[in-house]
DNA sequence: TTGAAAGCGTTACCAT
DNA sequence: ATGGTAACGCTTTCAA
């Protein structure tokens, strides 16, 4: 029972052969698992394995397999719960293939982004999964693509990109729920998100760089051109990058002579803001205000009233990305795949007519 | 304009020493950022670099520094608000100290998480923050805190553990918590946490194996027997693990004919289930159910009633820990810290005085 | 200031 | 079935 202190420097398999009494490219294949041993000398390398408590250096065997056996991942913030349930997707799915995730956030930021990226490239993780900042600046994410690690897309898409890619179907979900508002008599209807542009004002669908959030944008500009309202471009609003920043432009509009009837947030922590901001404004919904959220967060069921929402498949989202990434790191060689997923409208309370 | 397709196989400092005419060693030394080299080298190999799109391997940099430039994360559950936050406080610190983050999530299952440290340390991890499952089972930390890389716990502790910990004040504010309950009038005070036991039934504190709610559940006892109050152990409830068990639960307890006049929700996942389910039973808060919760999630304060809630600095909890973690691995070599974060009570309008 | 060569701990190829 | 040995891409003495 020798009980002497685990020296600081580790045990390596040239130890564990010494010890068993064997090579070293012997004692590597029963510790790795690999080619043929004989009975009593697999049994012998583990048991003096055991009792040197060995631990396999992975970075070592990343070395020379050249597969590392992490998957990197990309998201503009951890904190919202739409990253997060959709990052329960993914490790969920990761960890079963054996696969270890590394996670960065970009804070919605290019450059941090890009930075993410090439840090992941250099600690050369098998495949990555980013959620890109903005769709028109993707040179790193090609460049990515070219280094013959696998990427794929989540949430948000790029037409550039010829990689794997899984969305929710955003464009139908704001036609629908754009439509339905037009229909109970809204004329003036706000669509508000955290996407930004450099002067904070948005013009046209193409200012807007988030995939998921352009497209919604415009099904958004779509329905309202199709039902004859014009000009609605200026009721989008860009920039609801915190919770102050969404008061802030909440309560100017609500503040205006011509307030909106209706609001589209475009996430659920733009939703929570927008409720806020209109309750404290002493703004009735949905007598005075109707609202709908995107992504239907477990709060947006208790609230009074409860709140309209949009459901995305967020936790699928993350699922199905990692899975086409794994497929991709087990050899999967055909072009590259778009995975759209259905969104459903959840009809709650706070959703009215018009107000006269 | 050499535009040929870059190899598969990547460039490595050899390849850049040959296209500058120097030595790997001095291509090795700008490349790396270490030693000395007269400018007009330098500034060959950087250009050689540049034009082979060089990018540095840190597994091999790894391999021979015995440093990844990685910290590994494991936690209950990402999904959950409370863990998202902590994690991006983590994330956050590690950034900008020039780490990286790898996430795995144990599902407060210890096998899981034992064998994720495995993994971690593997993977040669230069630290690893862990908010463990169970107190009473921390071999697995033991060791690795033997490895001689750092480990810091996030809001649950260790007795026998002597390492960086940072939790909240968690008995403090289910002492105060509950003595503001029976200074209202309640008796029937029930807690309902997520931990579980084997038989999924409460007897004394030490059933309880996750540090954090041990505490509350010591605290809220404590106070209890101190106001005369007997066998409060029979309100605790445990296994709450997912909204339908915490459901189960609730309208077990609400249709019971000794039924609480107070409930205390060990987290926000908790605390909503509690709301929906005595609303959907018709049982009104606060008139005939107080309710408090744990975790101020952004949502508490915007339903109706508003609840009242503990506010523990979730964001400062990952972030100290993060930052304690840090200063290991620079070296800092002082005792264990245990950093003890104060929490808040902020009083909405879901406490009211016990039902006559 | 620069270069040659020895590791770091694996895996993998080629003999035996 | 087993052993010897050359990679893998970098850092780090030690000399020159």
């Amino acid at each position: 029972m020798d009980q002497n202190p685990p020296r600081s420097t580790s045990v390596t398999v040239a130890d564990v052969a010494r010890k068993a009494g064997v090579s070293k490219a012997t004692a590597a294949r029963v510790l790795g698992g690999y080619g043929t041993v004989s009975d009593p000398v697999r049994d012998a390398v583990t048991a003096a394995a055991r009792a040197l408590d060995y631990r396999p250096n992975e970075l070592a065997r990343s070395m020379t397999t050249g597969r590392s056996g992490t998957i990197g991942v990309v998201v503009g913030d951890i904190e919202n719960p739409f990253f997060s349930l959709a990052m329960r997707g993914i490790t969920d799915v990761a960890r079963q293939a054996g696969f270890t995730v590394i996670l960065i956030n970009s804070g919605e930021d290019v450059a941090v982004e890009k930075a993410a990226i090439r840090t992941l490239l250099a600690k050369r993780v098998d495949g990555l999964i980013v959620s890109p900042a903005k769709e028109s600046n993707v040179d790193h994410l090609q460049e990515a693509a070219r280094s013959g690690r696998p990427l794929a897309l989540l949430d948000r898409g790029s037409e550039t990109l010829d990689v794997d890619t899984v969305i929710a179907d955003d464009r139908h979900a704001a036609e629908g729920i754009t439509r339905r508002l037009i229909a109970l008599g809204h004329r003036r209807i706000a669509y508000i998100t955290a996407c930004d542009t450099p002067d904070h004002v948005f013009r046209v669908p193409s200012d807007v760089n988030t995939g998921s959030v352009r497209r919604r944008v415009e099904g958004f500009l779509g329905v309202c051109r199709e039902a004859g309202l014009q000009g609605m471009e200026g009721w989008v609003r860009v920039g609801a990058i915190t919770p102050d920043h969404t008061r802030g432009i909440v309560s100017a509009m609500l503040q205006s002579s011509e307030r909106p009837t209706a609001i589209i947030a475009s996430d659920s922590v733009i939703g929570l803001e927008v409720f806020k901001t209109s309750r404290a404004a002493g703004i009735a919904i949905p007598d005075e205000l109707s609202l709908v959220s995107f992504h239907d967060a477990d709060w947006t069921s208790v609230t009074s009233p409860p709140v309209t929402v949009v459901r995305q498949p967020v936790y699928r989202l993350g699922e199905t990305a990692a899975k086409l990434l794994v497929e991709r790191l087990n050899g999967y060689e055909a072009s590259a795949r778009r995975v759209v997923l259905q969104t459903e409208l959840i009809e709650r309370a706070s959703v009215a007519d018009a107000p006269a």
